[in-house]
DNA sequence: TCGAGACTAGACAGACCTGTTCACTCGGTC
DNA sequence: GACCGAGTGAACAGGTCTGTCTAGTCTCGA
């Protein structure tokens, strides 16, 4: 929590810190030395805060979930019509990358070299669970024949919309992830 | 290089080894000593032999990236009309994850944590300028308006379904995969 | 003023990793 | 039979990693 004289607790710079690395450079490639350098913190107070690196890594992924949430959630909202809900989660996955450098998708480059059922396997599971559900919701509202059918195609667009825009290291692929997820919606009324 | 009485040099049990290894718990997960071990081999032979984990693993993904053209077009080359040649790329693309238990994209997986510039960041490079060029060049046989927008598209289907292999462990992606790829295909005529 | 709790600096343990080196074996070939 | 190239086995160097521990500082409220 942050103190009374406005300066952030050591778990907020561990987690901005956190945040900032592990996205940019990856969670394996980053040690725990240069999460609390980074931070300006004692290393001691990492393990009194999150007792692991595991746990700081899921405490990072949670918050990579939060800030997809709501950049995705502002602009389906914002959107008016059905049809323009669906493509609007193009528009709100792309803002989220554009915070952070255009690394792309944080769960797929966490998720490359997890096992089975650890804590990142997981965490990646819940989020795929969440955008799943999301893109089903407004396949539904927009009058899909078969909205789980539509949902996994979408859901493989913003997939490969991450993964472009990693590779590419820009937006420059969103217009056609759009166009394509239009086209897939309308084949699918 | 194989000996006459037919064992496997040091080379190839080598290979053999890093390919099980790595795309099965990734390229960082894996250290030389368990290569080293699985394939029967001295650390010493690697060392003669590669030079380096790096090259290894380079050499790793260049197999990888044979097996993938390997099942791709040979999908693509039974397959009858350009639109069918177009949807048996994805054919192939699950042919070839089903022969080593479905952990996707070996290069999602091994680039995840890789650097701008590096042996791995390259070898991906590479292999997703083959992807693109062999999309391109089916899109322009298939008849479409503008085949550069098709490809990329189509690149993140087969992205897409790359990552719900790996998610899902399995190939029940793929169906949905070729549907989009074909309604894509038709508005793009 | 005092005590509690948050935090710090840094040494340290122990595991693990890549890569080197050296003396040696073995199978085939001239 | 001597030679040669490929491969072996094991010890070792040097580095990095996570996680622990200790002794001490700082801040704030009662």
């Amino acid at each position: 929590m942050a103190t009374t004289t406005g300066k952030l607790s050591a778990r907020e710079r561990l987690l901005a810190a956190a945040d900032e690395l592990f996205y940019n450079e990856g969670v394996r490639s980053v040690g725990i030395d240069r999460v609390i350098e980074h931070a300006g913190v004692a290393k001691a107070s990492l393990y009194n805060t999150f007792g692991s690196k595991d746990e700081l890594i899921r405490a990072y992924l949670k918050g990579r979930q939060d800030l997809v949430a709501r950049h995705v959630m502002a602009a389906v909202d914002a959107a008016g019509t059905p049809r323009e809900k669906v493509l609007a989660v193009f528009d709100g996955q792309t803002a989220m990358y554009a915070e952070a450098g255009y690394q792309g998708c944080a769960f797929h480059r966490a998720n490359a070299e997890a096992h089975p059922g650890d804590r990142i396997d997981l965490a990646t599971k819940e989020y795929r669970a969440w955008v799943r559900e999301l893109f089903t919701d407004l396949a539904v509202r927009a009058g899909a024949a078969d909205p789980a059918a539509l949902a996994t195609q979408l859901h493989m667009i913003f997939d490969g919309n991450g993964m472009a825009t990693r590779s590419d290291r820009g937006p420059g692929s969103t217009p056609f992830a759009k166009t394509a997820a239009g086209a897939l919606l309308d084949a699918a009324l």
